[in-house]
DNA sequence: AAAGATTGAAGATTCAATCTTA
DNA sequence: TAAGATTGAATCTTCAATCTTT
């Protein structure tokens, strides 16, 4: 509890967790690539947009569930399209906004890609939780997730806000 | 325990895992770099060097410990010691390999940054771990970690290898 | 003005080729 | 020939500026 630096047991649940999301997250890239010549990036992409069915998403809303800035998602949304993974149309309540959608060889490439994908997340993570533990994990990555936009302000600000008794 | 898709427990410990880790890690990235300069690579590779101690780390070891490639560390190292915090010098027994330190300017950049930095680590992260928790998750990182090495070839490689039994 | 999206410029990282030493 | 490290080219992402629509 000391200041400077973190107990060996802060350091492990910590450090541990940097370290395995680079070591997954790197290996998984690989394979997903090597296999299907497509990022994990771009995966998640038309993951989403197949969640969204036929109205498609907004541009600006992807970015957000992907954790993209605007200008990031363009980039990728503009090699999926010229791939012809996905298409972009104007969205029709609010010409200012685009909408993306997957197209029918991005849901072939993508069902085609899940399942050798799921396989390799069972190998390279899942293998090594229990269920116990899947239980433990899925109720602190929930806490994480509530806690923000519930306090923090948009991105890259309220640094010094005082969080007041968050798990009281 | 289909193969296409995965339970809604696996989902949220799996997507959970990715997910919290992009928020942390964007979040304390952004606050490293706004209150002392630095990105967090660069204060991995400080902390990697203070530990080294006096006589410093090979670049290729200190690459493996940042699970960086051998050609990203010489860009990271470049702009370090470019900036005053780091120096490289030829390794005395073996003339191919350079040897990194860390430097005084390295030495007093890194202990201005820790505490915040700690503090920010605590804040997002450890904030929402239990005494408990933190041990399920040093157990589940821990298994990751003796994992890998273990039966992977190199890197990029082993792909199809079929692992008996990881954790009978 | 403000919001949605794109674009140019810049930064960081990987891959493959290269240079030097073992 | 191989190993350690660096470099050029390519890729991906962010930031800030811009363009269009509200």
């Amino acid at each position: 509890m000391q200041r400077d630096e973190l107990s060996p047991l802060e350091m492990a649940a910590w450090g541990g967790f940097m370290r395995s999301h680079t070591l997954v997250y790197q290996e998984l890239g690989r394979r997903l690539v090597k296999s299907h010549g497509i990022s994990l990036t771009a995966y998640d992409v038309l993951l989403r947009l197949t969640w969204a069915g036929r109205d498609g998403i907004r541009m600006s809303d992807l970015a957000a569930e992907v954790m993209m800035t605007s200008g990031g998602l363009t980039r990728v949304a503009d090699r999926l399209e010229r791939d012809g993974l996905i298409e972009r149309v104007r969205s029709a309540d609010d010409m200012r906004g685009y909408v993306a959608r997957i197209t029918p060889v991005g849901r072939r490439t993508l069902r085609s890609a899940n399942r050798r994908h799921l396989a390799d997340v069972r190998e390279l993570f899942l293998e090594y939780v229990t269920e116990d533990e899947r239980v433990v994990l899925a109720r602190v990555w929930g806490r994480i997730k509530a806690a923000q936009g519930a306090d923090r302000v948009p991105v890259g600000r309220g640094r010094n806000r005082r969080r007041p008794a968050e798990r009281a």
